[in-house]
DNA sequence: TTACGTGCAAATCTTTTGCAAAGCA
DNA sequence: TGCTTTGCAAAAGATTTGCACGTAA
């Protein structure tokens, strides 16, 4: 049993064709952290000549999102951009002049949040850091 | 001349219509602490009695960004939401279980997030931070 | 007057849904 | 086999565009 299929099992989800190409295609972009979309995704995998319907692609990424395998980020206007969930909470720098994604890590922040949450008395379940830069001259 | 107008001619837009009932919808908003979409401020309009089209609400909204006199927030999917733009730096708390947003205001993430800027030699420009949440038992 | 702005209809883009055929356990 | 998933086509939701008419300066 690869290990795709491992996670799949472990989340409930049947082991199909698809969800395992689309599976390994974001452990791939999460690897070079690379940010992809429904559509990239479908792209990608075209590219590569495997056959699947895009609508495929939109159903398979909400279940993993459900599952929890993926995280779902609204990092531009109009679409959402979906990368591999990890342990290692991480935050992003969006580069206003070449779209560029940096991310970065910081426990300042994270802490703070934590402590914030607990000031409004409420349970953190998730967040979204995005500083969108010019590069300096 | 009204605020409003002198704020519209600051940035170079001519007095219309409805520019003007637009920013001033925007204006309460703002202080009620409300996040309005496109559709939001065309219904608000509509439900008043003033005559506006929705093409028009998405064009003078995206004016007003590229104005610096609104804000675009990305905080769901598949929707942008605006704000009146302030020197007055806050972010934002979803809840989860009922939408509801939250304002907070945090020198210590803002002074972080421009030390992280430098870190990476990059301008900020703006930011974006969401805490998702839910309510604690 | 004259360039700019608006409204309507239609187009576009992203995402979702209905349904018949195919696939996994 | 039986229930789930997929693919296609079509629908839906958000936003944008083309164009003729209206309006601020």
């Amino acid at each position: 049993m690869t290990s795709e299929n491992l996670e799949l099992r472990k989340v409930g989800l049947k082991i199909t064709l698809p969800r395992v190409k689309i599976f390994k295609l974001l452990e791939t972009m999460s690897l070079q952290n690379e940010h992809v979309s429904a559509e990239d995704v479908y792209h990608h995998l075209l590219k590569r000549g495997e056959s699947i319907g895009l609508p495929t692609v939109y159903r398979v990424l909400a279940q993993f999102e459900s599952a929890g395998l993926v995280v779902r980020r609204h990092l531009f206007k109009g679409r959402s951009v979906f990368e591999l969930a990890s342990d290692d909470h991480h935050d992003h720098i969006v580069c206003l002049d070449s779209s560029e994604i940096i991310e970065f890590r910081d426990h300042i922040i994270e802490r703070r949040q934590q402590e914030i949450a607990q000031q409004h008395n409420v349970e953190l379940v998730d967040h979204t850091l995005v500083l969108y830069v010019r590069k300096s001259n």
